[in-house]
DNA sequence: AAGTGGTCTAGACCACTGA
DNA sequence: CAGTGGTCTAGACCACTTG
């Protein structure tokens, strides 16, 4: 079966076929799907061809295969969510405010791996957006006498956002974790805003593909911005 | 070329070795990467061989192709995480506390699109893990009457979760809204909890497939157990 | 005109599952 | 032992981009 004239693809004709069956319940979580074979007599095409349609919908997290006993119907997970920072949150102006060499708390300690008594570069960020202050943070990172300089870190701090836009890289990933909070004291300064205020706490550890943690940033939104926003499930025409 | 004896599939050896390149930077992002052809030659393989090794890196967003032109290095994109909810949010016992019918605030009404006047049902639980209250929740749902009875809307808000193992459904998915607030009057009686301490409040509306909002829930979680985490960018080892 | 990626075919062998 | 999914091949045609 060669793809209609719509231009088509009979792979896709099959994996949207099959999509739909499930997303409206006809095929329910946890049955299994007809075999390659089948879907080959039924769709008139050749093995491959339904192969594609099957694998388009594992990607989509809607079906797994199990070796030599078939394809099934996954159980939807209500538990993940996409999560996409607020575009404000890196195109916003960073203002540098203070840095300083600090011990590491314990936390601190544990996040970034730190030799017992090694010290921590803290810089302090205010950060805008359309002129309004939105936030601050804190950029940690381990101290190594000399290396890089103090300016440098402050140029990454204050332009991280702007050296990821012109180097970024996959030799990193970020683990994050979201809290509510009151400010602590160096932030109310910052941010003069009430000590008794609930803020979002943006805590970001940045670890090498090596293994090795990178940097720590904790961010503390005000509540006009501090909202996120995600999504789970399957999503009809992505 | 046949797969080694390790039972390594070709594909994997081609998507591996350009992974590798890839996340230690001698392929940067936005760069071409050789033509299916130029790795046909280079594997010593056949074309579609080539051409799924390539397709596994476009699903782990490392590349992506542009027809008739090549594949090309992406860009990282570091605000976008994938934020697993704590287990216990899904094992935990739900404690039925009260139900009413009630006028919905403008809020609950634009998420819910409801006609005007529309009541609906609040439902507010607590909930347990281990005989201890972690949080407390409301759920709304539109307001029909008669249809369905408040009893069977209270025993599907308590054994929600129950129901969701039992009959997992592709047909609706979620919307998140993540903040941190003080709890209101009704939480703060139920949770026993200071009204000054800062509490994460999760809003999800679920809606169907069909587009249609099905129901909407607050969940305030207290600070003790109050933290989500999630991950962004490239992690090896999947 | 040569090269590119997108789609498709009709075979093949393998290791394993389940009746 | 028949059927399954996993891998692979050596072709083919298409629509389009680039030099």
């Amino acid at each position: 079966m060669k793809s209609n004239n719509k231009h088509v693809p009979v792979y896709m004709m099959i994996s949207s076929a099959l999509r739909e069956q499930i997303l409206n319940g006809s095929l329910s979580p946890g049955q299994i799907l007809p075999s390659e074979n089948e879907l080959c007599s039924i769709y008139n095409t050749s093995r491959e061809t339904v192969r594609k349609g099957l694998i388009k919908l594992e990607q989509e997290n809607l079906i797994y295969s199990l070796p030599r006993r078939g394809y099934f119907v996954s159980t939807p997970h209500h538990n993940k969510f996409t999560l996409s920072l607020p575009e404000y949150l890196f195109q916003s102006q960073n203002s540098f405010q203070d840095i300083k060499i600090i011990n590491a708390e314990e936390e601190l300690q544990k996040a970034l791996q730190l030799s017992p008594g090694q010290k921590v570069i803290a810089i302090f960020c205010k950060n805008y957006i359309n002129n309004k202050v939105f936030g601050a943070e804190i950029k940690y990172t381990p101290y190594q006498k000399g290396i890089p300089s103090i300016e440098s870190e402050i140029d990454y701090a204050v332009f991280q956002e702007a050296a990821n836009a012109k180097a970024p890289s996959f030799n990193y990933y970020t683990q994050l974790r979201i809290s509510a909070v009151f400010p602590p004291e160096e932030i109310t300064h910052l941010l003069q805003c009430d000590k008794k205020e609930p803020l979002l706490l943006l805590g970001r550890l940045h670890i090498s593909q090596s293994g090795k943690p990178i940097g720590y940033s904790k961010q503390y939104l005000l509540p006009s911005y501090g909202e996120l926003l995600g999504v789970s499930g399957y999503i009809k025409n992505k």
